[in-house]
DNA sequence: CCCTCATGTCATCAGCCGATGTCATCAATA
DNA sequence: TATTGATGACATCGGCTGATGACATGAGGG
């Protein structure tokens, strides 16, 4: 009973990971907005009406990538340059992401927008913001959010290819330059070593 | 002949104006994609069918507005303290602009798009550059493109409202936050413009 | 005073969007 | 094999967009 062959010719599983697959990876290019339906439909190779049926609608497969996402990321502070390198690394390979796009390129589907807000909050500027605090800063959360909107900037301008000379940076080199922007924790902690950072 | 009269109730000049205007607002504070044909007709009290009879339609229009502005703006680099903070001033009050909504959030019209990208290089990334040169930095443009990058996310996150500590400073704190981030020319400049000095 | 044409209004078009419903088709089970 | 439910292909809908052309109107020149 409930026998799930893996050899079905005609497989919703599937299917829906299919679209699933194709979304993430348009969402992540282009943002919210600029991805239709059939787009999606087309480079999953599924009829994009399946959307609505396996989803529920454009927005639901939307929420659906950002939740599909939430494992994949670490929650290390920005600041933080094992974080900062595997974050470009993705961008560099994979676009800014949904999230990112959604914070500088608001959509008008609200409840898509706010997801990724929640979600940018959660693994980007909360951790940030609490690195921040712990440094002693002064309006953590104020500066987590100027960092947070500095590093999405470089992300998108580099992205969008307005840019040449950014768009033409390897990783390493868009590495060094926001280091100069975005003030890293040193190796010896200038802060007070009374919290070990568990890995 | 040709008697300009001012009193004339039906005044295309005046239209055109008007047109001219709403269009302005709407673009600097949307961007190109996000504002419709009809959205400007009904700001401007006149009928949406006019943009195309007096700009040939709504990228002519977004190309006209860019035009508009040319005069108004200053073409001092970023690194200048007044220019940063009369950017701002407008920003605030005005919105992002056109301009900057273009660099991170490129539109589809690609001839809109192209003038947009054309002006931001002639009226901020030219200057800074150069600017950056003269401080004797190395890859001058790369840099400036950098600060421009990292200047309007901030300007973007803000206005998006997606982050809103970060929307809801004033012009002065958002003013000392940038200059956190990006590096102000010193009154009294500590790099002589003929001995860059090691760091 | 009447004609003419600039100006503005309006209906409508074609294209794209997300979404929905219908129907054919195939796999699993009896 | 016959039945049935799951799966997917397709046509189409209503809504929005930018654009266009036909028509109304009134100001200014003769």
């Amino acid at each position: 009973m409930t026998k799930a062959k893996p050899s079905r010719r005609r497989d919703s599983a599937a299917s829906r990971e299919l679209l699933l697959r194709a979304a993430s990876e348009l969402f992540a290019d282009r943002g919210y907005d600029r991805t239709t339906a059939r787009d999606i439909g087309e480079r999953a190779g599924v009829d994009p009406a399946l959307i609505a049926r396996y989803f529920g609608g454009k927005s639901q497969l939307y929420i659906a990538v950002l939740r599909s996402q939430e494992d994949s990321d670490t929650f290390t502070p920005l600041t933080d340059d094992e974080r900062l390198s595997g974050l470009l690394e993705r961008v560099v390979q994979r676009g800014p992401g949904p999230i990112f796009q959604a914070a500088l390129r608001p959509s008008a589907d609200s409840a898509a927008q706010t997801m990724a807000m929640a979600e940018l909050n959660r693994r980007v500027i909360a951790p940030l913001s609490a690195r921040l605090a712990e440094r002693g800063e002064e309006r953590p959360e104020l500066r987590a959010e100027l960092l947070t909107a500095v590093f999405i900037g470089v992300i998108l301008g580099r992205h969008a290819g307005t840019l040449p000379h950014l768009a033409g940076t390897t990783k390493e080199e868009l590495l060094s330059l926001l280091r100069t922007v975005i003030p890293m924790d040193g190796p010896d902690d200038p802060a007070e070593p009374h919290a070990p950072e568990p890995e």
